[in-house]
DNA sequence: GTCTATAGTAGGATAGAC
DNA sequence: GTCTATCCTACTATAGAC
């Protein structure tokens, strides 16, 4: 295993941090002490809390974004395209499970610049979520429910995997992929 | 102590203010003042920050248990004890969406008595779930996917529900209902 | 029922020694 | 790179006047 940076330390004891408890609730004296440092020596690494914060979320939802405008240029159907934004979330939670607490919970604490930075990028997300969905109902690969229930159940369930999947000791991530296109598509299909 | 609706007038806005920024983020004064009066003044109606977090998650959570108790011990078929699941947690959305977000996000910061009796709710609540479950697809109701994946997806879906309903300006609670029951239950059954 | 004033504590962050 | 010491601000909550 590679020796990661300090920095890229301090990250990772905060994101397992914010994700039981909050952003709010830490402060930078628990950081330091899950990390067996005093909370002013963080301050050599990080230049805030807040940095710590921003570095979590924007990495996490620039990844989804790359990897969503990925999918919308690829030329599959409406329903592999579907299957490929499940794999894409699984391959995050499985890589980075505890930021994505922060991602789904905290963004709102995210300063000016990066908060319209991040509320652009999960309204793009979404959009290019639901003209997936719109487009597999017009070509009749999808059933004609309700686009708006379809789109909101289905990343409901996928933005709550990083709570759910770490305390599935014994599922593969491949058995986990192939069930779970079943129980979100197989009723829409 | 004779001022009960100005309780539930304080309850009610702090609900508004956890579901924006989670219980840990908004200070007595943030509160006091989305109702015109000052900090010090809420103290008479209020024994403290955190008899407001409690008072909130623990009235929605035995909605919930009691709510359960009942569809657990009615004599009707596994999905139409599922249906009755989702009828549930649509009514309470309706009722109370701000309150729901505390649920969702802040129980972690209720003190020791209340957070066991929360998280033994909790663990009941979703077991109780998990074997109807297992009932349906023991009778062939429901098909055999992995059981944790399907109680996984729809408590996911429900418990979101808060975030989303409130966004959708013309949907009726009853064609709500009916899209969910299929769109949750169609891949299943 | 609300106010002003304030006690007591804890937070983020910095300076400078080692 | 980490420490001790400390600044300044903001928090929850109380006391007592009106």
């Amino acid at each position: 295993m590679k020796t990661e940076s300090r920095k890229q330390e301090i990250i990772n004891a905060a994101s397992v941090l914010f994700k039981e408890k909050g952003y709010s609730a830490v402060t930078m004296r628990d950081l330091a002490k899950s990390m067996g440092i005093k909370a002013a020596s963080l301050y050599n690494h990080i230049q805030s809390k807040q940095e710590i914060l921003s570095t979590i979320i924007i990495d996490l939802a620039e990844e989804f974004t790359s990897g969503m405008n990925r999918i919308v240029n690829s030329e599959v159907s409406s329903i592999q395209k579907l299957e490929n934004i499940i794999d894409l979330h699984i391959d995050v939670t499985l890589r980075n499970a505890d930021g994505l607490a922060s991602l789904n919970n905290d963004w709102m604490h995210l300063e000016e610049e990066n908060l319209q930075y991040f509320e652009q990028m999960r309204h793009d997300y979404e959009e290019s979520f639901r003209n997936i969905v719109k487009k597999g109902v017009d070509k009749a690969e999808i059933k004609a429910y309700s686009i708006e229930i379809i789109v909101f159940s289905t990343l409901s369930t996928l933005r709550t995997l990083y709570l759910w999947y770490p305390k599935q000791n014994d599922i593969d991530a491949d058995i986990l992929k192939h069930d779970m296109v079943s129980v979100l598509l197989q009723g829409v299909v």
